[in-house]
DNA sequence: TGCCAGGCCGGGT
DNA sequence: ACCCGGCATGGC
Protein backbone atom coordinates (compact mmCIF):
# COMPACT_ATOMS: atom_id res chain seq x y z
CA UNK A 1 0.00 0.00 0.00
CA UNK A 2 1.69 3.22 -1.29
CA UNK A 3 0.39 6.74 0.44
CA UNK A 4 -1.02 5.69 3.51
CA UNK A 5 -1.15 8.97 5.21
CA UNK A 6 -3.47 10.38 2.16
CA UNK A 7 -5.38 7.09 2.58
CA UNK A 8 -5.80 7.60 6.38
CA UNK A 9 -6.53 11.65 6.02
CA UNK A 10 -9.31 10.77 2.99
CA UNK A 11 -10.96 7.85 5.49
CA UNK A 12 -10.85 11.10 8.51
CA UNK A 13 -12.20 13.27 6.39
CA UNK A 14 -15.11 11.32 4.53
CA UNK A 15 -16.00 10.02 8.20
CA UNK A 16 -16.37 13.35 9.86
CA UNK A 17 -18.08 14.90 7.04
CA UNK A 18 -20.53 11.99 7.39
CA UNK A 19 -20.89 11.56 11.08
CA UNK A 20 -19.58 14.95 12.20
CA UNK A 21 -17.41 15.69 15.44
CA UNK A 22 -18.39 12.47 18.03
CA UNK A 23 -16.46 14.38 20.90
CA UNK A 24 -16.11 11.02 22.61
CA UNK A 25 -15.27 9.73 25.13
CA UNK A 26 -19.33 9.77 26.74
CA UNK A 27 -18.63 10.38 30.69
CA UNK A 28 -18.50 13.21 33.14
CA UNK A 29 -15.08 12.45 34.58
CA UNK A 30 -12.01 10.54 33.35
CA UNK A 31 -12.63 8.42 36.05
CA UNK A 32 -16.07 7.33 34.68
CA UNK A 33 -13.80 6.70 31.26
CA UNK A 34 -12.03 4.41 32.98
CA UNK A 35 -14.94 2.59 34.75
CA UNK A 36 -16.95 2.36 31.02
CA UNK A 37 -13.65 1.47 29.53
CA UNK A 38 -13.95 -1.99 31.18
CA UNK A 39 -17.25 -2.24 31.10
CA UNK A 40 -17.82 -1.88 27.45
CA UNK A 41 -15.40 -5.16 26.73
CA UNK A 42 -17.17 -6.86 24.26
CA UNK A 43 -20.63 -5.11 24.98
CA UNK A 44 -23.12 -3.06 23.36
CA UNK A 45 -22.50 0.44 24.68
CA UNK A 46 -26.15 0.53 25.62
CA UNK A 47 -26.14 -1.82 28.69
CA UNK A 48 -22.78 -0.06 29.88
CA UNK A 49 -24.79 3.23 30.42
CA UNK A 50 -27.09 1.26 32.47
CA UNK A 51 -24.76 0.00 34.93
CA UNK A 52 -22.75 3.23 34.71
CA UNK A 53 -26.28 4.83 35.56
CA UNK A 54 -26.94 2.50 38.75
CA UNK A 55 -23.50 3.38 39.94
CA UNK A 56 -23.76 7.09 39.63
CA UNK A 57 -27.90 6.99 41.18
CA UNK A 58 -25.33 5.51 44.88
CA UNK A 59 -23.09 8.11 44.28
CA UNK A 60 -20.31 5.27 43.55
CA UNK A 61 -18.11 6.78 40.54
CA UNK A 62 -15.44 7.18 42.82
CA UNK A 63 -12.35 5.03 43.58
CA UNK A 64 -12.74 5.03 47.47
CA UNK A 65 -16.18 4.94 47.45
CA UNK A 66 -15.93 1.46 44.92
CA UNK A 67 -12.51 0.19 46.84
CA UNK A 68 -15.16 -0.70 49.75
CA UNK A 69 -18.02 -1.87 47.84
CA UNK A 70 -18.51 -5.44 48.45
CA UNK A 71 -17.93 -7.62 45.35
CA UNK A 72 -21.05 -9.02 45.11
CA UNK A 73 -22.77 -5.77 45.52
CA UNK A 74 -20.56 -3.79 42.66
CA UNK A 75 -21.24 -6.84 40.19
CA UNK A 76 -24.85 -6.60 40.96
CA UNK A 77 -25.05 -3.23 39.99
CA UNK A 78 -23.36 -3.67 36.81
CA UNK A 79 -25.28 -6.33 36.02
CA UNK A 80 -27.22 -5.00 32.60
CA UNK A 81 -23.45 -4.46 31.13
CA UNK A 82 -23.06 -7.88 31.06
CA UNK A 83 -20.31 -10.40 32.00
CA UNK A 84 -20.53 -8.91 35.65
CA UNK A 85 -18.73 -11.47 37.77
CA UNK A 86 -15.85 -10.95 35.55
CA UNK A 87 -16.13 -7.48 35.15
CA UNK A 88 -16.62 -6.51 39.23
CA UNK A 89 -13.37 -8.21 39.88
CA UNK A 90 -11.49 -6.26 36.75
CA UNK A 91 -12.90 -2.93 37.97
CA UNK A 92 -11.83 -3.96 41.64
CA UNK A 93 -8.15 -4.76 39.94
CA UNK A 94 -8.05 -1.23 38.83
CA UNK A 95 -9.43 0.27 41.60
CA UNK A 96 -7.01 -1.09 43.86
CA UNK A 97 -4.35 -0.37 41.67
CA UNK A 98 -5.14 3.07 41.60
CA UNK A 99 -5.39 3.49 45.35
CA UNK A 100 -2.01 1.59 46.23
CA UNK A 101 -0.19 3.56 43.68
CA UNK A 102 -1.73 6.83 43.31
CA UNK A 103 -3.53 7.58 46.27
CA UNK A 104 -6.89 7.04 44.24
CA UNK A 105 -5.62 10.06 42.13
CA UNK A 106 -6.12 9.78 38.58
CA UNK A 107 -3.98 13.15 38.25
CA UNK A 108 -0.81 11.36 39.94
CA UNK A 109 -1.19 8.60 37.79
CA UNK A 110 -1.30 10.47 34.65
CA UNK A 111 2.08 12.65 35.42
CA UNK A 112 4.08 8.78 35.33
CA UNK A 113 5.44 8.78 32.23
CA UNK A 114 3.66 6.80 29.36
CA UNK A 115 5.42 3.92 28.19
CA UNK A 116 5.77 3.03 32.01
CA UNK A 117 2.24 3.63 32.81
CA UNK A 118 1.07 1.85 30.15
CA UNK A 119 2.76 -1.57 30.99
CA UNK A 120 1.67 -0.84 34.25
CA UNK A 121 -1.93 -0.97 33.62
CA UNK A 122 -1.36 -3.93 31.14
CA UNK A 123 -0.33 -6.25 33.68
CA UNK A 124 -3.72 -5.55 35.77
CA UNK A 125 -5.83 -8.48 35.28
CA UNK A 126 -8.58 -7.62 33.10
CA UNK A 127 -7.06 -5.05 31.20
CA UNK A 128 -5.69 -5.39 27.34
CA UNK A 129 -4.56 -3.53 24.73
CA UNK A 130 -7.49 -1.62 23.77
CA UNK A 131 -8.98 -1.15 27.72
CA UNK A 132 -5.56 0.83 28.58
CA UNK A 133 -5.04 2.38 25.60
CA UNK A 134 -8.91 3.81 25.62
CA UNK A 135 -7.97 5.08 29.43
CA UNK A 136 -4.44 6.45 28.20
CA UNK A 137 -5.83 8.71 25.41
CA UNK A 138 -9.51 9.55 26.77
CA UNK A 139 -8.93 9.99 30.68
CA UNK A 140 -4.99 10.84 30.55
CA UNK A 141 -4.81 12.09 27.05
CA UNK A 142 -1.92 10.97 26.11
CA UNK A 143 -1.26 10.29 22.13
CA UNK A 144 -2.31 6.84 21.67
CA UNK A 145 -4.28 5.40 18.71
CA UNK A 146 -6.72 2.96 20.22
CA UNK A 147 -7.77 -0.20 17.83
CA UNK A 148 -10.56 -2.35 18.24
CA UNK A 149 -12.54 -4.55 16.28
CA UNK A 150 -14.43 -2.09 14.13
CA UNK A 151 -10.88 -0.50 13.32
CA UNK A 152 -9.41 -3.88 11.85
CA UNK A 153 -13.01 -4.73 10.79
CA UNK A 154 -13.15 -1.49 8.39
CA UNK A 155 -9.73 -1.60 7.67
CA UNK A 156 -9.65 -5.16 6.55
CA UNK A 157 -12.99 -5.26 4.33
CA UNK A 158 -11.57 -2.26 2.55
CA UNK A 159 -8.37 -4.03 1.83
CA UNK A 160 -5.98 -2.11 4.10
CA UNK A 161 -4.57 -4.42 6.31
CA UNK A 162 -3.95 -8.16 6.04
CA UNK A 163 -6.22 -10.49 7.46
CA UNK A 164 -4.14 -11.61 10.16
CA UNK A 165 -2.90 -8.09 11.20
CA UNK A 166 -2.08 -7.58 15.08
CA UNK A 167 -3.27 -4.89 17.54
CA UNK A 168 0.17 -3.34 17.57
CA UNK A 169 0.44 -3.50 13.74
CA UNK A 170 -2.86 -1.60 12.99
CA UNK A 171 -2.00 0.79 15.88
CA UNK A 172 1.24 1.63 14.42
CA UNK A 173 -0.31 1.77 10.82
CA UNK A 174 -2.28 5.04 12.58
CA UNK A 175 0.29 6.63 14.72
CA UNK A 176 2.93 6.45 12.55
CA UNK A 177 0.92 7.88 9.20
CA UNK A 178 -1.11 10.65 11.26
CA UNK A 179 -0.31 13.46 13.72
CA UNK A 180 0.47 12.52 16.80
CA UNK A 181 -2.19 15.04 18.23
CA UNK A 182 -5.01 13.69 20.99
CA UNK A 183 -7.79 15.74 19.69
CA UNK A 184 -7.27 13.45 15.90
CA UNK A 185 -7.20 10.48 17.66
CA UNK A 186 -9.73 10.54 19.50
CA UNK A 187 -12.07 11.68 17.31
CA UNK A 188 -10.89 9.39 14.40
CA UNK A 189 -11.55 6.15 16.78
CA UNK A 190 -14.88 7.45 17.52
CA UNK A 191 -15.60 7.92 13.77
CA UNK A 192 -14.71 4.04 13.14
CA UNK A 193 -16.56 3.25 15.92
CA UNK A 194 -19.78 5.23 14.70
CA UNK A 195 -19.15 3.96 10.89
CA UNK A 196 -18.72 0.28 12.32
CA UNK A 197 -21.83 0.74 14.55
CA UNK A 198 -23.87 2.00 11.16
CA UNK A 199 -22.71 0.50 8.60
CA UNK A 200 -19.38 -2.19 9.30
CA UNK A 201 -21.53 -4.67 11.14
CA UNK A 202 -20.38 -8.36 11.73
CA UNK A 203 -22.53 -10.26 9.65
CA UNK A 204 -25.19 -7.39 7.59
CA UNK A 205 -22.91 -4.66 6.85
CA UNK A 206 -24.40 -2.37 4.77
CA UNK A 207 -21.87 -1.20 2.39
CA UNK A 208 -24.14 0.69 0.13
CA UNK A 209 -25.09 3.41 2.46
CA UNK A 210 -21.12 3.73 4.11
CA UNK A 211 -18.95 6.89 3.18
CA UNK A 212 -15.82 4.46 2.75
CA UNK A 213 -17.53 2.59 -0.40
CA UNK A 214 -15.08 3.08 -3.41
CA UNK A 215 -12.74 4.51 -1.55
CA UNK A 216 -9.61 3.27 -4.22
CA UNK A 217 -12.04 4.16 -6.98
CA UNK A 218 -11.78 7.90 -5.88
CA UNK A 219 -8.27 8.02 -4.79
C1' DT B 1 -35.95 -14.42 17.07
C1' DG B 2 -31.36 -15.23 16.98
C1' DC B 3 -27.23 -12.84 16.54
C1' DC B 4 -24.11 -9.81 18.42
C1' DA B 5 -21.90 -5.93 21.10
C1' DG B 6 -16.24 -0.26 21.70
C1' DG B 7 -12.24 -7.86 25.08
C1' DC B 8 -9.63 -10.60 27.80
C1' DC B 9 -8.07 -14.67 30.17
C1' DG B 10 -6.70 -19.40 30.74
C1' DG B 11 -6.25 -24.04 29.39
C1' DG B 12 -5.47 -27.23 25.74
C1' DT B 13 -2.89 -28.59 21.60
C1' DA C 1 2.98 -19.93 19.59
C1' DC C 2 -1.71 -20.41 18.26
C1' DC C 3 -6.65 -21.71 19.05
C1' DC C 4 -10.82 -21.85 21.44
C1' DG C 5 -14.33 -21.84 25.04
C1' DG C 6 -16.09 -19.07 28.75
C1' DC C 7 -17.99 -14.99 30.44
C1' DA C 8 -23.88 -12.74 30.21
C1' DT C 9 -27.14 -8.96 29.62
C1' DG C 10 -30.15 -6.38 26.61
C1' DG C 11 -30.91 -4.19 21.87
C1' DC C 12 -32.55 -4.61 17.37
Amino acid sequence: MKNKAKILKEIYERLLNHFGPQNWWPAQSPFEICIGAILTQNTNWKNVEKALKNLNKHSLLDPFKLYSLELKDLSQLIKPSGFYNLKAKRLKNFIKFLIEEYNGNLETMFSEKLEVLRNKLLSIKGLGKETVDSILLYAGNFPLFVVDTYTYRILSRHQLVPEEVSYDEIQALFMENLPAEVKLYQEYHALLVACGKSFCKNQKPNCSQCPLTFLFMDL
